[in-house]
DNA sequence: CTCGAAAATGTTACCGGTAACATTTGGCAA
DNA sequence: TTGCCAAATGTTACCGGTAACATTTTCGAG
């Protein structure tokens, strides 16, 4: 009947206009920047929202000001123990600000990451999040293209272009290895993830590699079959245990691995760490629960989503630019120390 | 210099149009409906997109069509063992659709679900998915009032009328206590959420009540005031079981509190189940590595998050509908008995 | 009371697409 | 060859905001 296409109980801006007797760029004054609206037709403008239950529109408003409040992110996934919690802090320092996040998973492949980040421009996002420094060539290539401030996480290569927040998985390697060799330990293996694509990992084991070397001790890397991390842990202990000059302890490459390991080894009557030190990486919420509790090293999730968030923030002008605050951007990770090693 | 406002490197449809020697619409069809455009010109267009590395801007497709394809969902809780998975299973299965998913967590607050889903509404998302049956008055009616399609998750209680994909908290409960009564217990404890908010694990303590009642037996349920999950679930134990008639088997409204539970009272010496049968909820991912491993309820999180995500598909006209399959929305826990219980 | 600058408000055009309708082209029966 | 309908393509306007510039109002100094 009314003959317009859509708006079907939806007010716009012209509608509180008209109803507020003033004109439409007023009332988008009056959400920007209130203070230039005098008190008078504030009172109007906000009596006729009020009225016509006014929602604005912003996608419209994305589009005629180059300015949307979408960031977008692409992460490996959100199940899963290690970045819900970058997930969350990034999205709730954003959503403070107005900001709304957009997000997909690549489950570590580059490709899916692609098609993501493809999509995502397509929103024009205020902002766009990756994760990692591994990226394929046409991702590299619409990185480099677009104007909005870029951020990677999870890794820490400075020599790199985009900003990155993160930490040095290599770092990590080597800080588990000093560890283990101040305990005294010789025979340290070393067990890869199971998932492929995770590169950073491998990133973790180079550190591993280096660590052993600058030690004088020899590398020892299992790279177990299975794709099940438990089955994989399992895999794992039994090769690198049931064998004449045994490991003396283990690197898993992450939490689940470390624990799938133990309980197999302690299912074969084994006793940890007597028998062998164990040693995992992500502090995931089990780990404490083990018993013995895991060993292993926290990565900084929660503090990567908070200090990308505000990096993008700053770079987007919503909260002042610190002072020249070098290398904040790299993180810590936590050496926790608990009974398996 | 060039005088273009933006579109800094970024060329529209108007740019490929004339590129490739056809008017904008006809661009725009190659990208809709590119059955409808002739081989010629799809050549020509195709060629086009290349050369000017041309990404369709979705905001501006969605404010002239009326349909984005944006999702939008409010979750509580973004970290966390328990939604990560629907959220996991609902964005993958909207991507495969070219659907992106907006994100924002409510924390159990209504009033941060409230201002999540007044922010969602601005982007007119093509669907919206809320958590729980419980929202504030407003949320109601800015959702009466929305005229996409709305799910709720995680609840079924279908005398309500947006549409729900979920299972009954209350079931849960009385499944609870069925099995445990069924094992020959009597004095059967129920230790509460110490999450407020989470109006839902009532609904599983109302459904323990009925059933207790259901059974002649008392209801005995312990409000712990610690907020962290491992000390409430300490606290519980300590006020349950060391005491004249202890409980003979304790529910506890999630694997968290089961947990920190039964940690306490094994270092006070006590033996599960022996001493007392431990009942979860959730099946959180250390649930199985617990020693003894952690009897519980497994819910349908991955589940929910692929049916909401269908269900919405087909309002939205991308699968087809099925033969009135009825009830499908209504999704089964699992019962998981391991060894506490 | 007049004038000028700052503050408040309005006009116009356009962001980048697509719906609706208009027009042209193509293919085939008569 | 003509005529007619369907397929292919184009024209125009508009989605709901906001930038840029234009105009009016306010108000204190002179």
């Amino acid at each position: 009947m009314s003959g317009k296409r859509k708006g079907l109980g939806r007010a716009t801006v012209h509608d509180v206009a008209k109803l507020a007797g003033v004109s439409s760029i007023t009332v988008s004054r009056y959400f920007k920047q209130p203070d230039i609206v005098s008190p008078v037709l504030r009172e109007r403008i906000s009596e006729a929202v009020r009225v016509l239950d006014y929602l604005p529109n912003h996608a419209a408003g994305g589009l005629a000001s180059t300015r949307g409040r979408i960031v977008a992110m692409v992460i490996p996934n959100i199940s899963g123990p290690i970045f819900a919690n970058t997930i969350q802090s990034f999205s709730d320092e954003l959503s403070r600000y107005g900001y709304q996040l957009l997000l997909a998973s690549s489950y570590f492949s580059i490709e899916q990451e692609e098609r993501a980040v493809r999509a995502f421009l397509g929103w024009s996002p205020a902002a766009l999040v990756l994760t990692s420094q591994y990226h394929s060539e046409e991702t590299e290539r619409l990185v480099a293209k677009a104007t909005m401030p870029i951020v990677e996480t999870w890794d820490y290569e400075p020599a790199r272009k985009p900003l990155q927040v993160g930490f040095s998985h290599g770092e990590v390697g080597r800080q588990a290895v000093e560890y283990l060799h101040g305990k005294g330990y010789q025979r340290i293996a070393f067990v890869q993830n199971s998932m492929v694509g995770d590169l950073s990992a491998l990133d973790r084991r180079d550190g591993y590699i280096a660590a052993m070397a600058s030690y004088g001790l020899n590398p020892w890397v299992f790279v177990p079959t299975q794709a099940d991390p438990f089955e994989a842990g399992k895999q794992a202990v039994n090769s690198l245990l049931l064998r004449k000059e045994p490991a003396e302890a283990i690197i898993f490459a992450n939490d689940n691995l470390a624990a799938g390991g133990m309980l197999a080894g302690q299912r074969a009557g084994m006793q940890f760490p007597r028998d062998c030190a164990i040693f995992g990486f992500g502090n995931y919420a089990f780990s404490e629960m083990l018993l013995p509790s895991l060993t292993t090293i926290r990565p900084p999730a929660k503090e990567i989503g908070e200090v990308a968030a505000m990096r993008i923030l700053q770079a987007l002008g919503e909260i002042p630019t610190d002072e020249p605050v070098q290398h904040l951007n790299l993180l810590e990770c936590e050496l926790i120390v608990r009974e398996s090693a």
